[in-house]
DNA sequence: AACAAACGCAACCGCATCAAG
DNA sequence: CCTTGATGCGGTTGCGTTTGT
């Protein structure tokens, strides 16, 4: 330890316990703030960088450590990411208990998920399915290798999909099971059309239409309950926007409409350079469900 | 049981932004 | 106005654990 706190000295890696309580005490005493001092003044001998990022990540009270996403927050990274792309810290003030490196991880590994379901070779059912998106040919995988399943399998093959009628955003649950047809050698020939098959609507919501008169989608309040300790109340945002407005101008907000419209808003996991998506008919149903741990069910009554 | 692949997580790095001097 | 240090954010990496074969 002596050695650790000489000049010039910086410690990398995993951190102590004994570092955390350090840490822990030099936040009590001073507040989330000025890390470099805890460095300068000789208490540990890590960078002011690596001792916020320990607080923010491991450190801070009510912190969602060690459980996985829920099915609701899974949906909230989805739509978030639609909304703002990386924007994770953004995304995890919708989050409580959430970091951005949470998001950050989460949405990662999901897209390398993604990324080695593509990757996968061919099975024998579809490489007779030449010239599709690789999207379109992973959810033709999905179909096609889907066996028959009983009752409750069917539930877990449920996945959402939105379109859009005019400014109304359309939901709709796909059961990705009602694309499979017991008759291989018939999907073989048109499975394309299997994978288009449309889908009915289960209920709808209003969006795009605010008392204002600007067109924006409506998000929910940012959940963030750090003032149980006031020392953590300059990590709130000072204004919470939940219409996401702040960030656009006049000129990209309409941008931004029009291409939730046109679709070319959509999830894509990072994977939009080579697998564009082009219509607002495919969302999540593009995405084969292997990669989310969950897929919403419709709720039965229509939101508000 | 052994090995490889996949996964989850913690932490580092580089860059951008902002404020103080 | 410029420089510099502090801070915040997103991308990336490394490593231990879990899962599949």
């Amino acid at each position: 330890m002596e050695r650790e706190l000489e000049r010039g000295y910086v410690k990398k890696g995993p951190w102590s316990r004994e570092e955390d309580e350090v840490l822990l005490r030099h936040v009590r005493k001073y507040g989330p703030r000025e890390w470099s001092s805890i460095r300068s003044k000789g208490f540990l001998p890590r960078t002011g960088k690596s001792c916020r990022l320990r607080w923010v990540n491991k450190l801070r009270p009510n912190l969602k450590t060690g459980c996985k996403f829920s099915a609701e927050e899974e949906r909230l990274v989805i739509e978030m990411q639609t909304q703002f792309g990386n924007k994770w810290a953004k995304i995890a003030t919708y989050l409580p208990g959430r970091t951005d490196n949470d998001v950050k991880n989460f949405w990662s590994s999901r897209r390398k998920r993604l990324e080695r379901m593509l990757q996968k070779p061919p099975t024998l059912k579809l490489q007779k399915s030449k010239g599709k998106t690789p999207l379109t040919q992973v959810l033709a995988d999905k179909v096609f290798q889907a066996p028959p399943c009983s009752s409750n399998q069917v539930e877990e093959n449920l996945c959402y999909s939105t379109s859009y009628m005019g400014n109304t955003e359309v939901f709709e649950m796909i059961n990705l099971q009602d694309l499979v047809k017991p008759n291989y050698e018939q999907m073989e020939n048109d499975y394309l059309s299997a994978v288009e098959v449309e889908a009915t609507p289960l209920h709808t919501v209003p969006s795009f239409e605010s008392s204002s008169g600007n067109n924006f989608p409506v998000l929910p309040e940012p959940l963030i309950d750090f003032p149980l300790f006031p020392e953590c109340q300059d990590l709130v945002p000072e204004t919470f926007d939940p219409n996401f407005i702040d960030g656009f101008d006049e000129k990209k907000c309409s941008e931004f409409v029009c291409s939730q419209k046109l679709g070319t808003g959509l999830p894509t996991l990072g994977l939009e350079e080579n697998y564009q998506i082009t219509t607002s008919n495919v969302l999540f149903k593009d995405f084969p469900s292997e990669i989310f741990e969950y897929f919403e069910q419709i709720p039965t009554s229509t939101k508000q």
